[in-house]
This record gives structure tokens, C-alpha cells and sequence, in this order.
DNA sequence: GCTTGCCTTAAAGTGTGCTTTAAGCCTTAA
DNA sequence: TTAAGGCTTAAAGCACACTTTAAGGCAAGC
């Protein structure tokens, strides 16, 4: 059972013209054509596709899945490589992580000071850019 | 108390051309000048670069940083459209850690995978690129 | 036979966010 | 007084990952 690319690129949900541009990078070796030319894909290069995109929602690079590519080409004694690589992007995922935490309490803290200024417990936005203005007309004490 | 950009720069480890950039790009409005044309940067500036790299860290583009920043601008009366965009960058990042999340999951499964080839308990990377190779020399079903 | 539509390729273009370069001014130390 | 080093600006350049364009081939339906 192959796909052609229209069909590879509707089950993905990824641009025909985005998986040829994976191909010609090298992310997706030994992709078989027809007699006319047409790529075939195998049930195998969508998932390798939905695990590469999984991969770059989260940052990974073209260039660490093409390193990944190419050592998997080399063979099973590549292994600790790809290991290597995998737990070094599991660091920065767990960064991320950390990232997205910090910014879900800093929303959650400017939406808390919205709703005291909404409710008039806090004169305007006391710490951010309306003070800004505010100094706008104001003596420096520097220089 | 101000600072220069050189200071600003160091407290907040970021180059001192991305803090011109932010400020051409019009998120620090009223930045003062000493006699020199230099800038001044206050406290409250640097708290909010210090958030705006927050947001930016995880995905809040810049032209939605200068929207908040226009909205500010224009006083209190905007605090629901801003309320209204700082939730809907909450869905974001609702949806980065889900995304996150997946990611962690396929890499420890990947890993767990080469675990097994490593001990025997698996025949090479039957699933993905190896395979590839293999049917590299195999009929096609289909045409 | 001709149009429609999907396929092919190579190459150029786009969006985003910096980053670097270039040219020049001011201050300070030698 | 002159050289170093930090500031200024505007503009160009870069990295990344697509995305779009252009030019053309093949096949099925009218």
C-alpha cells in the first residue's frame, strides 16, 4: 500500500510542496518513484513525517533530524549518537517547559492586575507603560 | 536611578542592539535621552523587556507585543482588549504544552526503542528509516 | 484532440527577528 | 592631540523554514 503525495500530504495535514522541500533536504531517504516520476510514500514515511513534525513544533532543528537521518543510514552502531541527540533535545524540552511556566504565571499576573485597575483597587497600571507616560513629563535624575 | 543601554543590556543579558531594535520597533515608548541623545533607561523599562523576552521566549510575536503596547497607550479603557489578548496568548501556550508534552512522549519512546535494539530485543529500526533502506531493493505494490 | 488537473523540477520570494555593518559624534585617557 | 571606546542612526545582511512561482510532462474525461 503506497500514497501518492496528495494523499501523504491530506492524512498529514502537511503541504504537498512542504514534504518535497523534506525530501530534497535529506529528511526522507529512499522514497520511491512510479514510472512517471510520482513519489510513493509508505505508511512508514508518514509516520517518520508525523514524528519529524511532532520534532519541529517544539523547535528541533532541519538540521539535527538531518543528523538524525543520516546516522540512522549508518546503521544500529550509530545508536549512542542518536541517543545522545535525543537526550540533548529532551534538556531543551524540559527548558521549554520551564519557559512556558514562567509565562503562564506572568499572564496570569498582568490579568490579576487588570482586573484590580478594572475594579479600581489599582491606579491605573501603576508598573508599566502608563508610568512610562507618566515620567514622559517628568524631571530625569540622571544627567 | 537610570541606566544606559550598556547597563540595561548586562542586567538583562540581552545585546544592546535587540534593546534599539525593540525601541524602533516601538515597544518602549518614552525612553528618555541625557544632553547627549543616549538613553535612559528606567526600572520599570527594564522589568518590561524582562517580560516582553518572556513572551518572546515562547512564541508572542512582536507585532502583538507593539499591539498591547498601543493599547496601553491609550489608557485604561483598553484593558479588555488587552485582557483579551493576553487570554488568548494563555490558549497558546495551553496548546505548547500540550505540544511539549507529545514531543516528550515520542522522544522517550524513541529512546526505549533503541534501548531495546541495543539489548537484542529488537531487530535493528524496524520501524522507521532502516526500513526505508530496506525497501529500497524491494517490488512496489502499487503501478 | 484538447482541456483540466495533478505531478515534476529549480529557483526565487516571504516573514520573522534579530545581527552586522557603516558612518559619524562625543568623551576620556595617554 | 590623538587614539580608543562607547554612543548614535540607517540600512543591509543573515538564518531559518517554508511558500510561491514558473515551466513543463503525463493522463483521464469531454
Amino acid at each position: 500500500m503506497s500514497f501518492t503525495i496528495k494523499e501523504a500530504s491530506e492524512r498529514l495535514g502537511c503541504p504537498a510542496h512542504t514534504i518535497r522541500f523534506y525530501e530534497k533536504e535529506g529528511l526522507l531517504p529512499y522514497i520511491k518513484r512510479d514510472r512517471h516520476g510520482n513519489r510513493l510514500f509508505e505508511q512508514d514515511h508518514l509516520d517518520w513525517i508525523r514524528l519529524m513534525t511532532c520534532f519541529r513544533a517544539t523547535g528541533m532543528k532541519i538540521s539535527l533530524l538531518k543528523q538524525m537521518v543520516n546516522l540512522a543510514l549508518d546503521g544500529d552502531a550509530t545508536i549512542p549518537q542518536r541517543k545522545a541527540i535525543l537526550n540533548q533535545y529532551k534538556e531543551e524540552l524540559f527548558r521549554r517547559q520551564n519557559e512556558l511556566a514562567e509565562a503562564l504565571d506572568a499572564v496570569n499576573n498582568k490579568l490579576a492586575i487588570y482586573e484590580e485597575i478594572e475594579e479600581g483597587r489599582l491606579p491605573s497600571e501603576s508598573r508599566l507603560l502608563n508610568q512610562m507616560e507618566d515620567r514622559h513629563n517628568q524631571p530625569t535624575k540622571r544627567e
